[in-house]
RNA sequence: GCCGCUGUGGUGGAAUGGUAGACACGGGGGACUUAAAAUCCCCCGCCCGUUCUUUACGGGCGUGCUGGUUCAAGUCCAGCCAGCGGCACCA
């Protein structure tokens, strides 16, 4: 028999599987819904990388599982095709990002194929046409109607490299998350919506979501919620209040000093001398100098603390106490009131700050250590639990009800008022860029803003635009689209030329891949007057993702957003559920030589010359058997081969030992009890494994089953059938074709998932351990309905467990069924 | 600093509290072959002892470290150490 040839046997069934339609399901019609999919890649001009396959394949595997446990899954594939990556590809090219982003989603499509997933084509999405950006356009203005999108001036991100702004979300350590750029702060007006609306929302409904704890507890620190008291001080001789948030009101008589943000009105009043200060000159100074650092500086300068004194000192109303005012860089203006009370006893920074300009030092909390001293150096500042002490009616009580008593007293006296934070910031979606959905705007002649009207959607991209970036919005440049604006609206009116952020396209994808209209020779998305972006009866039945895959780098991006946005749409009434995706799972990182692959550190492994000597079956399979999905690990080429080895065995097994013409279809299924006892335990293995996502050991599992039916003179069709099933999910064209050689109707992955029959489960002998204290000192093998007596009898038999027994006494003697007797001897 | 995760042979990794190292990779030895590839069979955690010293048996140690619970711990508990990921001058 010839050898097993990937190649064409793979392009046999991908041809046979599409000619059947077989993986178009009927989302109206379906009975048993079960909606998966992955997290939509974007088109660049690359090919498939390896970490593509390791997110798709399993995934895909999982889908094909639960198709033959007899669920219609709903497997759409889609594209991420506005945004940074393909707008840089056609930048870098030179061709226009449209017809650039096209031929990549065409390639990719091919490349997708090759793979042998079981998407559903009828139902993709591309969040570039304008089919589908007509209704982010929309989101737009049901976002602006209910009063959730609002434009506001202040302090943005900006990346100098990618020349526009950014989300909070989409900065990570001072640096641009897409190309590592120093991010600066700029004072812009741009568009905001409002997630803070909803943060209690986000973070009670985290608990009812199937979510990798990891992932939920990255949500809950972002989110960042804090409980704490707004505590309003008096300033000396003048008519003005500083409030101060803090989550330490227990150590308010040890408050020493107050701390504004350089961006504090009061700090920006003494600079402009609408506050006289003797200290105006410094302030100003200080305050112009923190405005000139940028984010990298501020952390380059470490702990180290700078500041300026305002000359005013503010009260403490527990104590009359006077605290001077300063205004230092290490407060931000974006978290709680932008104003500190400083306890430099009890918190590190605080003491790091009156070390640096003298300030006194008062103890108000005696730790576990008892140390009552003076506090003088870093390593004394006690942050911890404690005891009250300075602090009048406070003194000796720990710290929590210390803490209870002085909120209810600075409320009783209207000193303070509890509060709430969070550090979670309103999303910012406008972009400088050129290939996004164009946010539907338009401003009349005294720059007031205005929706574009529904009926003028899609608000189509212009493409008489210069598309390179150069920090103002590129469409400005747009003769079409002030024209258009202009005949539509009058004269002196001007568009919007901001775009929205592609996190706000993946933001409700999954509805649109239900959206899609599958009567077209290519689909379509749903006509914006139908008037919702999703049939409501499609959703009600779908939504949720039952199981949804990708990456965990989008923790706090997109999976916040897109939950937000889910929120939003239910309470605006087009969908039921608020929470799109119930079940989470991501797949773990490939990286090579421990570094994350990256085209720029040049250590990219591609999957197309593995693929073409081995095939995709091989290749999936290698990724899954490295190890346990959600873990990762390091790619290496060393073992492929054993799994190509394995993928040959197979092969060889059905040519060498199934019976030919008639036989086949005969019943000759006196199958070793051996063998039928291993095969009820691998579908038990196999099945257990793939639900759990343990795709390494599912795989194991069919390795040892093949040792044993290899070892037989003659493969039975049934069992040559069952094992062909049960490879089906994870090598689908090599499960087809031994199907069919095994005499099999039909297509694998249409048949039922095999089932087990707990009884064939046991072995006619078991292998029982006899322990002496604790130590294996002897096994013996037994039939498994051995009794406990005869089990202790045998066990003692031994004539290792003997000699370990000899002169002394059984204390205690123990039988745990099938597996092992216990002896304790003294 | 806070939150989350991980730590097992030469390597990737298996182990409902019940024989640690399944399944593979790699290596060693052998068979087949003119030869090679492919394929098939056997062996491979460390140390020690006994034995016909190429065999077999026995003992001790061994899952990051130190303790604890238990007849029994990779697994449970407490305290550390190291690495990875996220957040971070967040009051």
């Amino acid at each position: 028999m010839s050898q097993y040839d990937p190649a064409a046997v793979e392009a046999k069934w991908q041809k046979k599987w599409e000619e059947a339609k077989i993986f178009s399901i009927d989302l109206k019609k379906a009975k048993n819904p079960y909606y998966t999919h992955v997290m939509w890649p974007y088109p660049s001009g690359d090919k498939l990388h390896v970490g593509h396959w390791y997110n798709f394949g399993p995934a895909d595997s999982l889908a094909r599982f639960k198709r033959m446990q007899g669920f219609d899954v709903f497997s759409p594939m889609g594209f991420d095709a506005f945004g940074l990556p393909a707008e840089n590809y056609a930048i870098k090219s030179g061709i226009p990002p449209a017809k650039s982003t096209a031929d990549n989603v065409k390639t990719m499509i091919g490349q997708l194929k090759r793979m042998g997933c079981m998407y559903d084509w009828t139902h993709s999405a591309n969040s570039s046409h304008p089919e589908y950006y007509q209704w982010t356009q929309w989101l737009f203005l049901q976002m602006f109607a209910h009063g959730l999108a609002y434009k506001q001036e202040g302090n943005v991100n900006f990346c100098p490299s990618c020349q526009t702004v950014l989300a909070n979300e989409q900065c990570q350590d001072g640096t641009c998350e897409r190309c590592d750029t120093v991010v600066v702060q700029k004072p812009l007006a741009q568009w905001y919506w409002k997630i803070t609306d909803f943060v209690e929302r986000l973070l009670k409904n985290l608990d009812t979501l199937d979510w990798p704890e990891k992932t939920k507890a990255m949500q809950r620190n972002w989110i960042g919620k804090k409980e704490g008291i707004d505590i309003t001080y008096l300033v000396d001789g003048c008519n003005e209040r500083i409030v101060c948030f803090t989550t330490r009101p227990d150590t308010n008589f040890g408050a020493t000093f107050i701390v504004l943000a350089p961006e504090h009105p009061f700090a920006q009043k003494v600079a402009s001398g609408a506050l006289p200060s003797k200290e105006k000159g410094a302030v100003a100074a200080y305050l112009e100098a923190t405005k000139k650092k940028t984010e990298l500086e501020r952390q380059e300068e470490g702990r180290k603390k700078t500041g300026a004194f305002t000359g005013y000192e503010a009260i403490n109303n527990l104590n009359g106490a006077k605290m001077p005012i300063w205004v230092s860089d290490f407060v931000l203006a974006g978290f709680g009131t932008g104003a500190v009370v400083g306890v430099p006893g009890h918190d590190l920074r605080d003491f790091e700050f009156a070390q640096e300009f003298r300030i006194p030092v008062i103890r108000v909390v005696v730790g576990p250590d008892g140390d009552t001293s003076f506090i003088t150096r870093p390593e004394q500042v006690q942050e911890e639990a404690g005891t009250m002490v300075n602090s009048s009616f406070l003194d000796s009580l720990p710290i929590m009800e210390a803490k209870e008593r002085i909120m209810n007293f600075l409320e009783e006296k209207k000193y303070g008022k509890r509060v709430t934070t969070y550090r979670l910031r309103d999303w910012l979606i406008s972009r400088q860029r050129y290939w996004g959905a164009l946010i539907p705007i338009v401003y009349d002649p005294e720059g007031n803003p205005h929706t574009v009207p529904e009926k003028h959607l899609p608000w189509l991209l212009p493409t008489d635009v210069e598309f390179k970036p150069t920090g103002t919005s590129p469409i400005a440049g747009s003769p079409e689209l002030k024209k258009r604006v202009e005949k539509i609206f009058g004269k002196g009116w001007t568009p919007e030329c901001d775009t929205m952020d592609t996190f706000v396209c993946s933001s409700y994808y999954s509805l649109m891949y239900l959206a899609a209209q599958n009567d077209a020779k290519e689909y379509r998305q749903r006509p914006l007057s139908s008037g919702a972006l999703v049939d409501p009866k499609l959703e009600e039945k779908w939504m949720p993702v039952d199981c949804y895959i990708g990456g965990a780098e989008h923790a706090c991006m997109h999976l916040i957003y897109a939950r937000f946005v889910g929120m939003a749409l239910k309470d605006f009434g087009f969908i039921q559920h608020e929470e799109q995706y119930q079940r989470l799972i991501h797949q773990g990182v490939i990286t090579n030589k421990g570094a994350k692959m990256s085209k720029s550190k040049g250590n990219v492994v591609s999957p197309d010359s593995f693929v073409e000597k081995y095939g995709s079956d091989v290749f999936r399979l290698y990724l899954m058997f490295m190890g346990p999905f959600t873990e990762g690990g390091d790619w290496s080429d060393t073992g492929i081969k054993g799994v190509d080895r394995f993928v040959q065995r197979v092969w060889r097994l059905y040519s060498e030992k199934l019976p030919s013409g008639r036989k086949l279809n005969k019943k000759v299924d006196q199958v070793d009890a051996q063998v039928t006892s291993k095969l009820h335990a691998t579908v038990k293995k196999v099945t257990e494994d793939i639900e759990r996502l343990h795709f390494n050991t599912a795989l194991s599992a069919l390795m040892e089953l093949l040792n044993v039916l290899e070892k037989q003179d003659v493969l039975a069709p049934d069992a040559a059938r069952t094992y062909a099933t049960l490879l089906a999910p994870l090598a689908p064209h090599l499960a087809e074709e031994v199907w069919e050689y095994s005499g099999g109707k039909g297509f694998v992955i249409d048949q039922d998932w095999p089932g087990y029959d707990a009884s064939q489960l046991v072995a006619s002998t078991i292998t029982i351990v006899v322990q002496v204290n604790g130590k294996v000192r002897g096994e013996f093998t037994a039939s498994p309905d051995i009794t406990e007596k005869e089990a202790l009898e045998f066990a003692k038999a031994e004539e290792n467990v003997q000699r370990h027994l000899e002169g002394k006494k059984i204390k205690k003697e123990m039988y745990i069924p099938g597996r092992l007797v216990s002896l304790v001897v003294a």
